[in-house]
RNA sequence: GCCGCGGUGGCGGAAUGGUAUACGCGACGGACUCAAAAUCCGUUUCUCGCAAGGGAUUGAGGGUUCGAGUCCCUCCCGCGGCACCA
């Protein structure tokens, strides 16, 4: 017999949303606790299978604070900006924001069908103005601040279609439309100086309960590197070179200098030199070569000669410079000291026949010491002469450098500033007007937000600039300041802008003044649980934190980390195992579970599936397994009667403490299959009281709340499950009379004997013995007897 | 190349150094049924054995330990991150 799914989710569904249960309050007493999933982009395809992987998780431990007595924030909304929204405009004319409209709503309807408990009151749409009003007086801030400015820096230009493109618009090197080869464009674009912050992100990561993998993700990204920056003269010219190393001890082996192709000093090196026509070749050679080209095996190294040489401060050898497209300008200075300690270093020296010299003896005779071993003793090194490199000699060598004025210690850093402009349409204008006069200005506050304008033409246009530059109306206004002639900035936001401070929203969504009062943000921040997928660790989640580090820093926000605890969802690969996708026809759409099994179906058995970290393959006879257990709990009405079996007492203190503890842990997997022990033991028995059965609903009704809800209505229950106490077991009902040790002879099970629970140990080893398999194993004395307490008994023969 | 995580039945997966294979799927046998579905009961790591019981087994090989899926070493495979990064 099989419940009516499809009736009893809509029946809750309704009764939970008129009653609001699910609803924050801003004025309570109890403690706060706020949970957090990533707003979704709402993609015309609607929900995927493995969105309410992560929702149901967080749903679970929502409702479970709940009847903890917590005042639980768990709120959803809308990440809508982005590229297919307005790649669909082009194709249809239509305008973004009628599709991206239709999206939501798709995705509401689903999000609410499968009974989350969301409070739908503080929902947020990043494209709405009232919202990205505020993303827009945030951008204003980091400009006021001086953290956001403007640099020449590349975008993907395609050469056919004269459209600048997006990363994701590039595949392979080629233009997703057209598979034109992508080139690189120079353009001016605002950029946001995260990398002053880099320090901060990366030290207060300390400070904060992440996984250990995104903790670590975060440093990679942020790649910092302690190091120092040597000066060199250039020899006749009035130039200095700067270089970083971050093997400085090693510096006496540096024979020769490279300089990445990009750097602007070439110019000046080479300037009305013979040698100034073969660079510039080779400069525009290397530009040329994309940055896939560039990291592939069969990449060779090369470079031209500049004519110059430098003076080492360290030895005053002549090291000659040498352009080379190994190096890299963002990296550093830009300016290498190379020498025979690294790998590629040797290659090139070899390849261009450049003196070498070596500062640690040889282990091979084949291959000189590399650097990154930082072992070894030193010779011909000044006064590090005989000595052997530790930590503590490198920072030594570095304060005796400094002291000697060769350069001073420098840290760089792998994470680059943020470029923050989009050459595209569907996204937050960036709110600046550009005086003749009065160079760029802010747009006053009280002229947000600057709307999006309707626009007939979505393509970028030809010159690579957005589609607003188009529209006169918009584009023609006047200086804020002085009155004068001004145009707008008409490139829009990317769109991580909007996602970088939805959080700080949900306090207080609906705040016209402000972004969130003080207050609010005050009563709710930071987010103890934030969960999310991996693919965001590296930008979303630096950039967000960045942002509301920044609006620390103004006073805007209560705490200086965003997140107290980030942890990260496993994705859902398809039955094939191959990532779900509509090109391999693999899809499993949420919907169809939905309304073949219920949502309560879809949201245990997306718990069962797997460990919650990690990727797992969908299984629809899964499916149907979970569906019968919910079946088989429904019918559990049935079996209530005055008395139950003592194992069904102890199952359900036990499934209580498992639960409880499995929740904490993101253990889903397993409390689902004590939910299902516990159910198979009611099953086996054949009766439960109605006590039992109600308390058990208590810890079903995060898993499964419609199901749960049901049952207790029909038992007599009032209210909502949610609206009862989180049970807590009771400790003597755990504990057994008597309990079954296992006997082992040299470590083999042998057999098992039950003894009572506080049986003294001299008895336990004699009734072990008497086994009658046990014994014929174990002949004459043990020559050891290992007992464990409440385990087992071992006999060394 | 460096770093991190993982490799357990036919499948998804459980196991604080202490009875490996919980829970689910699938498969097989049975009950109910005119029949099927659903449901219920049973079996199910492999292997030898009528049975009692034995042997093998957590990617491969070593080691520590009374005892190793779990700890250590070497290697193989898969996934993820970083990477001509000075």
């Amino acid at each position: 017999m099989s419940y009516d799914h499809k009736g009893i989710d809509e029946k809750w569904q309704k009764r939970w949303m008129e009653a609001g249960v699910f609803n924050a309050k801003n004025d309570s007493l109890k403690e706060k606790c706020y949970l957090l999933v990533e707003f979704p982009y709402p993609s015309g395809a609607g929900l995927h299978v493995g969105h309410p992987r992560s929702y149901t998780a967080i749903d679970i431990i929502a409702r479970k604070r709940r009847m903890e007595g917590k005042n639980v924030l768990f709120p959803m909304g809308w990440d809508a900006f982005g590229l297919p929204a307005e790649n669909y405009a082009i194709k249809t004319g239509n305008h973004p924001s009628t599709f991206t409209q239709t999206n939501i709503d798709t995705f509401r309807r689903q999000l609410q069908s499968m009974g989350f408990s969301f409070d739908w009151s503080r929902e947020v749409n990043t494209t709405d103005p009232a919202y990205y009003k505020w993303t827009q007086w945030m951008f204003l801030e980091f400009f006021k601040a001086g953290l956001a400015y403007k640099a020449e820096i590349a975008i993907n230009w395609c050469p056919k279609d004269l459209c600048g493109l997006a990363n994701e618009e590039v595949v392979a090197g080629k233009c997703e439309r057209c598979g034109t080869p992508v080139e690189k464009k120079l353009k001016s674009q605002w950029m946001i100086a995260i990398t002053k912050y880099a320090d901060r992100l990366l030290a207060d990561l300390d400070t904060v309960n992440y996984l250990p993998k995104i903790k670590k993700q975060q440093e990679e990204w942020i790649g910092r590197k302690e190091g120092m920056i040597f000066h060199h003269q250039v020899k006749d010219l009035d130039i200095v070179l700067d270089s970083f190393t971050a093997y400085p001890i090693w510096s006496y082996a540096d024979t020769f200098l490279v300089i990445a192709p990009e750097h602007p000093v070439v110019a000046d090196l080479v300037a009305g030199t013979e040698y100034e026509s073969v660079t510039n070749a080779f400069i525009e050679e290397a530009k040329a070569i994309s940055d896939d080209a560039r990291t592939e095996d069969s990449f060779e190294k090369n470079g031209v000669f500049t004519g110059r040489v430098a003076i080492d401060p360290l030895t005053g050898r002549e090291m000659p410079v040498w352009i080379a497209n190994f190096a890299l300008m963002n990296f550093g200075t830009g300016i290498i000291r190379c020498s025979a300690h690294d790998e590629r270093d040797v290659e090139f020296a070899l390849k261009y026949q450049i003196p070498i010299v070596e500062v640690v003896d040889r282990t091979n005779p084949d291959v000189p010491v590399s650097a990154h071993s930082n072992t070894g003793v030193l010779k011909d090194s000044g006064p590090f002469t005989g000595k052997s490199i530790t930590p503590e000699r490198i920072e030594e060598s570095i304060v005796w450098f400094a002291a000697q004025g060769f350069g001073e210690k420098h840290v760089t850093y792998r994470l680059r500033d943020w470029v923050f402009s989009r050459q595209r349409y569907w996204g937050e204008p960036i709110p600046l007007v550009h005086c003749e006069k009065d160079g760029w200005v802010a747009v006053p506050v009280d002229q947000l937000p600057v709307v999006l304008p309707n626009v007939e033409n979505y393509q970028p246009t030809e010159n690579g600039e957005s589609p607003l530059a188009n529209i006169e109306s918009f584009v023609n206004t006047k200086c804020p300041q002085c009155g004068g002639v001004a145009r707008r900035e008409t490139d829009t936001m990317p769109n991580w802008a909007g996602s970088s401070w939805y959080f700080l929203r949900y306090a207080d969504a609906h705040n016209d003044k402000e972004f969130a009062s003080k207050e609010a943000l005050k009563q709710w921040m930071p987010i103890d649980i934030y969960n999310g997928g991996m693919e965001h660790t590296t930008l979303h989640l630096l950039y967000s934190r960045f942002w509301n580090k920044f609006l620390f820093d103004r006073g805007y926000v209560p705490t200086s980390e965003p997140y107290a605890r980030r942890h990260s969802h496993g994705m859902i690969n398809a039955e094939d195992g191959r990532k779900m996708s509509k090109s391999w026809g693999n899809v499993v759409n949420p919907d169809e579970i939905v309304g073949q099994h219920g949502a309560d179906t879809l949201r245990v058995y997306e718990m069962f599936m797997g460990p919650f970290e990690e990727m797992v393959p969908w299984s629809t006879s899964g499916v149907i397994g979970v569906r019968r257990f919910l079946d088989k709990a429904i019918r559990m009405v049935e079996k209530v009667s005055d008395t139950e079996d003592v194992a069904v007492t102890k199952a359900l203190h036990q499934t209580i403490t498992k639960i409880s503890s499995d929740i904490e842990g993101f253990g889903f997997n397993t409390a689902v299959a004590q939910l299902m022990i516990f159910v198979n033991t009611v099953q086996e028995k054949g009766s439960i009281t109605k006590e039992s059965l109600m308390t058990f609903l208590r810890v079903l009704v995060p898993f499964a709340p419609h199901v749960a809800n049901e049952l207790w209505e029909k038992l007599g229950g009032t209210g909502f499950v949610e609206e009862q106490e989180w049970p807590v077991a009771d400790v003597s009902m755990l504990k057994n009379d008597s309990i079954e040790i296992a006997v082992q002879v040299n470590g083999k099970l042998r057999g098992t004997i039950v003894v009572a629970v506080d049986e003294v140990e001299e008895t336990i080893v004699k009734m072990a013995r008497a086994d009658e398999n046990v014994a014929k194993y174990v002949i004459g004395e043990p020559k050891k007897t290992i007992v464990v307490k409440g385990k087992l008994v071992n006999f060394v023969v």
